[in-house]
DNA sequence: GGCGAGTTGGCAACCGATTGCGCATGGTTT
DNA sequence: AAACCATGCGCAATCGGTTGCCAACTCGCC
């Protein structure tokens, strides 16, 4: 392998000094139009690329971003959360589109993240992906504004959350979501989905149900919810647990798409028709919804949106300009699961 | 913000000098164990991290991989391919087990990323993964190999291929389902699934069918392939194309969990029932293919093991040592949706 | 022919960590 | 007491690109 050019090669061909070689790469004023082309030839001829880590060490900054994706619950490779991977290409899309490069890492909340990014100068700021019990990380994101760390987290928003935080309307998707299902006449809507803290999302989307509910009179059954991580196996097991308990529902709302996904296969397994027998409605969108079977109802995540506003968000706050908290809206798409059709 | 701490500071604040420092934290034995104490607590104190772009300039590495990943077929966000998502994951676990970064970055095949990575030294090697028409990109990789650059790819292996590859046996995984189909009584498989030279993988286990429908004494039916793209509306559309033909058929062997999952779709929406009218076999064991409605039978590609392999082979090469080109075996899956049960 | 304004590009410092070389210091050996 | 060695650490160069400052050179105009 030949040794890679450096822009000293490029000056002696081109019989200039080096820092003329830099400033006519990044196309300063003071060089001359016609070095400029020659030099720029004799790089591409030499196949020259800049050395980001001389430049980096120079400028002080990367032009690339860390992505950190936590989830928990499912410490083995059962799959990431479809959603997030969604949204991991609208990020990648728009960092690319900002000529940002992309630093991905998967971690446990318990591993020590905070510090290792941005203080080793690899990226300017990252962008904390994952659901998880805000109370867990509270601290490390408080070190993280205190450190002067540049970061966004997608997720739900709360008063007085150290840092900006970019998430959806749950509540009001909550909302929507029962409040589609009482238009067709379901009046025992059961919710499958983690309703402790440990999910705030799922909680809000709960809480937007209870809310809806009020608004026509009807009081929450606590027999009507049944705790699910967020996979398919748990979506399963949780309508298998509801179903077990004995409880009349004709209808569920999902946490998210891929609850829902599980939940009307054991559904099915039990004689279940959909939406005949109960309606169900989840919560995401994810590419798999609109191909279930029957296509699922859901609320959707505006995922390629989100993805935008949280790298803009955080090159905000890379150029110090404020970046708010910011909630997005949460869209209901009706399919048939949900007997509207 | 404070300004980040450097060596200096500690040098200064442990009344040592700076290369000391360095030494110190990166375990020389020519620092006695008191100072190299004495130098670690400072740092820790003033949340010192080693400036990663100096160290790499000077080590003329950067401990972090590339990961290029590509699909031509789907410019839209609609998804990326679920199988390269649970082999993303696998890479990432890998990358961080061996104490290295990984950088994500989507292409199209058009785009020239070939010179962008490890050339600007933001990488010490590449991982390719996509599916994808081979000459496109016969001709980068060549210049790849041409340039010294360390890298691997993922896909179907061909001789006097540049660089080094670790694939899946299709071909063996191609047989096997047509085995398992023929052994329960189906004799007419359909194939859905591009088999021109666009998706090379597909074009193996298609020929895998073939073969093994050979030596039953049954002749391919070109009427029973029909193409399509890695998703699951193509699967779905595909299926309904198959239909349309009135051709008669008893299975179908999908290239991937995605397209059957979409046939599936399709196949009930006809009224057929599954596996009763038509037993199905999918290719990838992707998350979803277990729930599936009926759980489908697959052909696993071990994405946990391809990825270490993927990793270990590119770390190899930087290392200087030999990797060699892999075949991975496939093993077949056996659930619901084939009727074996 | 001389002077000022405007270009063009070189010099040297700098970003922060790494490492070969060599100098002290203190203790051991004959 | 002289010679010797090991240990512990500092000096200075280096990785490659960036940029403030200043020098040289060009051109036009009086």
């Amino acid at each position: 392998m030949a040794l890679k050019a450096t822009s000293f090669d490029i000056a002696q061909l081109a019989g200039v000094s080096q820092p003329t070689v830099s400033r006519a790469l990044r196309g300063s004023p003071t060089v001359s139009e016609q070095t400029r082309l020659r030099i720029e030839a004799i790089a591409k001829q030499l196949n020259y690329k800049v050395d980001k880590n001389a430049s980096s060490l120079r400028l002080q900054h990367t032009r690339t971003l860390a992505l950190l994706f936590f989830e928990d619950p499912t410490p083995d490779e059962t799959g990431i959360n479809p959603f997030f991977l969604s949204m991991l290409g609208s990020l990648t899309r728009t960092c690319a589109l900002r000529g940002y490069d992309l630093l991905i890492s998967f971690q446990q909340l318990s591993s020590n993240w905070h510090v290792d990014y941005e203080d080793s100068r690899k990226a300017d700021g990252i962008i904390l992906l994952g659901y998880g019990d805000y109370e867990i990380y509270r601290e490390k994101l408080e070190k993280l504004v205190e450190q002067g760390t540049h970061f966004v987290r997608w997720g739900f928003a709360q008063e007085g959350q150290p840092g900006t935080t970019i998430g959806c309307d749950n509540f009001r998707g909550g909302m929507d979501a029962a409040r589609h299902l009482m238009q067709h006449g379901r009046r025992r809507i059961a919710f499958l989905g983690d309703a402790s803290s440990h999910y705030p999302e799922f909680q809000d989307r709960y809480r937007g149900l209870c809310e809806a509910q009020g608004g026509e009179g009807i009081i929450a059954d606590a027999a009507l919810q049944v705790d699910a991580l967020n996979t398919q196996q748990a979506g399963f097991e949780a309508a298998e647990q509801l179903i077990a308990r004995g409880v009349v529902f004709d209808a569920v709302f999902a946490a998210s798409d891929t609850i829902a996904i599980g939940a009307m296969t054991a559904l099915r397994d039990h004689g279940l028709s959909i939406p005949g027998d109960v309606a169900i409605v989840g919560f995401d969108d994810i590419p798999a919804a609109g191909m279930a079977h029957p296509p699922l109802t859901t609320i959707q995540q505006d995922y390629k949106l989100a993805g935008e506003i949280l790298v803009d968000s955080l090159l905000k706050q890379i150029r110090n300009e404020a970046a708010d908290t910011a909630v997005l809206p949460a869209r209901l798409i009706v399919r048939q699961s949900c007997g509207a059709h």
